[in-house]
This record gives C-alpha cells, structure tokens and sequence, in this order.
RNA sequence: GCCUCCGUAGCUCAGAGGAUAGAGCAGUUGCCUUCUAAGCAACUGGCCACAGGUUCGAUUCCUGUCGGGGGCACCA
C-alpha cells in the first residue's frame, strides 16, 4: 500500500539525516503517521513526524521537517514535491501516475479490492443476539445483528477465519418456559374459536380477568397472568394447527400445557432464525446451553474452578472468587443454595468451550444493560485458566425508539416490542440493515419509525445504491452505444486529470485503508459514512466529466469509463461488506 | 451511592492528539431539449455542556462538576 511505501521513505530519510548529522533524536522511538489530511490543499498525505521529533531532537517542527526533507528521494518515483506547513507539517505531493495506478488495480483486483490478509491466522468467534426464545427478534436485537454481521465480514475481508454463533438460553428458569408454554397453548385454543379472556391492566400492574367462559365449549380459558401476550405465538399456534389440527383440542388443561411447554422454545427459535434470515444474517452456529449440561461440561467448570481454588461455600452456596480475578466489585454465586448452577457457571463452561474450539479471539456482542456483568464473565473465564483479555465484550447502547415523536415503550412481556421483521418488510432489508449501522454502536441512537419507513430520498442508503446503479447506468449506456470498456490496464489514464476525476481517484485509493480502520477499530459505521463520501465525489464527476457525449474524445470517454467501472467496483464491494444489495438501476 | 455510555448546527449524527470542527435532514436560492434531477451548485446555521490538568498542539486523553441513557440479584 501507498502508506507503507512512504513510511518507508519516511523511515529512511530520518534515518540518513541522523547519519549525516542533520538530526539527533537521542535514540527516540517514534511512529510514523501518514493521512490524507482534510483540506487536499495540503497535499495527498500529511505527516506529523516533525512534531513528534521536536523534542528529542530540541528543534523546532519546522526545522526538524526541513531536515527530513532534505533526505527524501524528491522528484524521483512516488513523490513529487513536499511542502513544510503550520507547525512543522510535512504534506506529500504525489505524482499523479500513483493515482492512476490505483484505476488499473482496482479493475485487475475487482472483488479483492481492498481485502487484506492483516488478519491473517486469526480465528475469531462473535457471538450475537443470543435473544431468549421467549419473544421474536425485535428492532433493537437488529442492532447487536448488524453489527455481528458487518463486523464477521469486515474480519473476514481481512484475512480473518470469523465464525458467527448464536447462544439459545434453552435452559432458561422453567417459571419463564412454563409461562411461554401456557401462553402458546391458550394462543392454540384461540385458533381452534375458543374465548380466551384477556387480563387488562389496571395501571398497577394487577390483572383483572372478565371471567367470560368460552361459548363454544363452556370452559374458561384464562390467557396466563404474567404470560407472553405477543401475536408472534398466535403466529406460531397458527402453524402448530395446520400442522397437527385439532390433536391437542381435547386434552386437559395440564397435559396441553406440558405439550406446548415443548413446542414453544423450538417454534420461537424457527421464528427468530426466518427472521434474521429475512435480515440477511445466517449464523455458522446455533448453540444451545442445555447441550453443555448434558455434555457435562457444566459441572466439569465447576469442579475445575474448585480444584484451581476460585470457587469456596458460604450461606449455603458455592461462590466463584470474581473480585480476586477481574475488576468485579463482590463475588458471584455460582451454584445456588438450591444446588442449581447460575448463568455464570454455564456461561463460564461455554466459553471454555469456545475456546477449545480452536477459537483465539472471542468478542461477544451484549446490549448495554449486560455492562454489569462483563467482570464476572471475565472472571469465569480467568477461572478455568484462560485469558480473558482474548474475550472482548462489545456493549451496544440502546436505540431509542421513536413513533410520532413519542418514544415507543417495550419489554418481551408486554407484547408491544417492535418485531425486526415488521421493520424489514416496511422499508426493505436493505434500508433496515443501512439503518442499524448508520452509527457507532457506542451512541445511545435515537431510531425514527416513520423516517425509516419513509421510503424517499431521506434514507441514506438510496443515495448509497443510487451511486452505484448510476454508475451501472453509465456503463450500460455506452454498451448500448456499441462503445466497448478498455481495460483500466489499457486506457490511456493519464487523461483523467480533471480536479474531480483526482478527486474521486483518492477517495477509491482510500478504500483500503477504511476498511481495515473499520475493521480495527470495530467501527462498521465509518463505512457508511465513506460510501457517501465516494457517492458525493462520483456524482460530482459525473456532473463535470462526460463521457458519452458527442464531443469528448475517445481516449478521454474510455479513460472516463474506466473510472465509473471502478467506482461501481468499489462501491459494490463496500456494500457488500455491509450486506446492502448493490443495484444496477433505481 | 457505585459502575458505564453519552453531551458537537434547529433535528439526527460523523470527527484515529493536529492545520479553517464536518455530513445528512430541515430552511433560502439556482441548475433537467444533454451519460439516471433518488443528482449537482450556492447561502444560512457552532462559547464542540462547564472548570481545571497533561501536551509544541485537546472536540479528542486525564480529573472534577452539571445534565441525560443504561446497569448495580442465590433472574438471564
């Protein structure tokens, strides 16, 4: 890359001008940034090296880049000329034939453009969502799945080994399980014509019931207090009865909801699967914490931590030493005075289990309100004698839901969450994936229903996918034409030297280099943000520069396709990393 | 009380210790007989919450204050 070619240089030339005496830096290490500065008046690349070396070498900024400069191989090769600026700023000129270098790599690259292998050797796990099967996906798990999603294929592109699970709490406390299973068999019921008496709520949280029997079978089908009111198991009941019919019709009260109790966690996770599918998110792995009980595994943690002296008895209970392993400020139960184990010994054994996958890095991907619980887990992990610095928990803070300019109030029990899958069949996969990633996840964001249901030229991603269906649109035209695309190898490049065509030839030479800062820095939104930035340079281009029309020559028009093609490749890459359908036209 | 995230334009948000703090939306105004106007151009809009500190340099890092979100279970 261009970067480390002048970092070399730059390297190079501090190093000569110590050798010649010009620069003593008293055996200072130093590292050398390289970026394209905001203003392009100041060059293709600014170097704060100078300021950096002003006081190890007891010069002024100005002085110090002066006598840098005096080493580097100037008006030879790469650099055209490097002017000194403000404090002591070195700004790199380049010739422009490395610009158009970039055109003819792009093409030749094509779909490898901007991956790299930095990554390489390391075999990453993310785990995400991980929603309990007691509801449907919801527009706020969409948040923790694009980010999983983006995050994988931005590792990926960087030569990462990235595997995606989701953890299923199936072992969750049965009072939750019972209560899903009850609601999924009165929802049954309801399908079958039976009355169901709904509880209201009477602002006190205290459900009051009519009492009305059914008028089909005389029965009284109470719907559960405290049970799932969602339609999403009335969705799932409806399935259940096309499956088996009336089967479950006329047994008792106790044995349909024991039948139900077993149906409801597979049915809810059929569910959440079709939806983040619908999403675009396919997971390698579905991984459910009862098969690490029935494996053992569990226990075998718990035993380990005993033998490692981390776990010790007190009030009846079996307590893991989380102060003395992490930043947690009391120890954690482990195993309950009821001899039944917490989340944290399960979650402890799965993430052994991770580990003795093969896995080197793991980065769990948790809604804000789990901060409390990073500690504990790392100490679980500290426990069984792992590094718990290679389990990075990654919080996303909440969105804010807002309809009307009212914020929508939610919660599982409540019914009234807001399906993910509502949202992508409103505005489209696309616009609910651009959306969800729009920005850092570390932002409380405020997440407008009606402006995401707006299907106008306010979503940003329609200006995303428009870039790259103008380009598509440019291309077919002049095949249309009967005008053939010269490979960028063959194209006389040296043609594009308009302030746009320049312009637009950084902003695809910085490709690269965003996607591996949006890779380092866990920052897929930095995407969303630059593909804008490619956008705006592309459409000014096009403004500027014809190609098809009449008077613009040959030589020109192909060098002038050239680029279209390689920013429609570019653009088609990015949004691929971002799982957003690059359209050929609107 | 403790932990944590946030506070930047009217609104929603970017800003990897650098030079004159940026986008989008909203508002005002131009540009389609011309490769897609879902576009482009111009204008308007800021004590980067506040106070200290570190630094050649702080919107960025540290401390504190104020304001907002989210957590602080033998629930997950």
């Amino acid at each position: 890359m261009i970067t480390e070619q002048l970092t070399s240089l730059l390297r190079d030339a501090v190093a000569a001008a110590q050798a010649a005496g010009d620069l003593n830096i008293d055996g200072q290490a130093y590292d050398i940034a390289l970026d394209p500065p905001k203003q392009k008046q100041f060059g293709d690349f600014a170097s704060n090296l100078a300021l950096i070396l002003q006081k190890p070498s007891g010069l002024q900024g100005r002085e110090v880049a002066a006598r840098i400069v005096k080493h580097l191989p100037i008006g030879q090769g790469l650099i055209d000329r490097v002017e000194v600026a403000g404090p002591g700023f070195m700004n790199f000129y380049l010739k422009p034939a490395w610009l158009h270098e970039t055109l003819a790599r792009i093409e030749e690259q094509d779909a490898a453009y901007g991956t790299s292998d930095s990554r390489r050797g390391e075999k990453t796990l993310i785990e995400f969502v991980s929603a309990n099967p007691t509801g449907p996906i919801s527009v706020v798990n969409g948040r923790a799945a694009m980010l999983g999603d983006t995050l994988a294929n931005l590792l990926k592109t960087n030569g990462a080994e990235v595997s995606k699970e989701f953890y299923i709490n199936d072992a969750l406390n049965s009072t939750q399980i019972d209560k899903l299973g009850e609601s999924l068999a009165t929802r049954y019921l309801e399908q079958l014509g039976h009355n169901i008496d709904f509880p209201e709520e009477d602002g006190e949280s205290k459900a009051i019931y009519s009492g009305q029997t059914c008028k089909q079978c005389g029965r009284y089908h109470p719907f559960p207090e405290d049970g799932y009111p969602g339609q999403y198991l009335a969705d799932i009941a409806h399935q259940i009865v096309l499956e088996v019919g009336t089967n479950y019709e006329g047994l008792s009260d106790v044995e349909r909801n024991a039948t139900f109790r077993e149906l409801a966690p597979s049915g809810m996770i059929a569910q959440q699967q079709r939806d983040l599918e619908a999403f675009g998110v396919q997971f390698d792995t579905w991984f459910y914490e009862s098969s690490l009980y029935e494996a053992g595994k569990v226990h075998a943690a718990i035993d380990e931590m005993k033998a490692r002296g981390y776990a010790y008895e007190k009030e009846g209970a079996l307590w893991l030493k989380t102060t003395a392993l992490s930043k947690d400020e009391k120890d954690r139960v482990l195993v309950r005075s009821t001899d039944k184990e917490t989340y944290i010994a399960a979650d402890a054994a799965y993430h052994k289990d991770k580990f003795d996958r093969g896995f080197n890095r793991l980065i769990n991907i948790w809604g804000a309100d789990h901060h409390g619980y990073v500690e504990r887990l790392k100490a679980g992990v500290a426990a069984l004698g792992y590094d718990s610095d290679k389990c990075e928990m990654i919080l996303t803070q909440m969105i804010l839901l807002v309809r009307n300019g009212e914020p929508v109030r939610g919660g599982k029990r409540t019914g009234n969450i807001i399906p993910l899958i509502e949202l992508i069949k409103e505005v489209g996969k696309d616009a609910a994936r651009f959306y969800n990633v729009l920005n850092s996840y570390e932002t409380t964001a405020v997440f407008d229903l009606d402006l995401a249901k707006k299907q106008s030229s306010d979503n940003p991603v329609w200006y995303a996918q428009y870039a790259h269906a103008r380009c598509s649109a440019v291309l077919r035209k002049s095949a249309e034409k009967g005008v053939a695309l010269v490979p960028a190898a063959q194209v006389k490049r040296e043609l594009l030297t308009h302030e746009k065509e320049l312009d637009l030839l950084r902003k695809l030479a910085d490709y690269p280099a965003e996607v591996k800062a949006a890779a380092d820095l866990i920052a897929p939104h930095r995407l969303t943000g630059y593909v804008r930035e490619i956008g705006q340079a592309m459409h000014q281009f096009y403004e500027e520069c014809p190609a098809l029309r009449e008077d613009v020559l040959p030589d020109v028009r192909d060098a002038r396709l050239s680029l279209f093609n390689a920013t429609r490749i570019v653009v088609r890459n990015l949004l691929s990393i971002l799982g957003v359908t690059a359209l050929e036209q609107m």
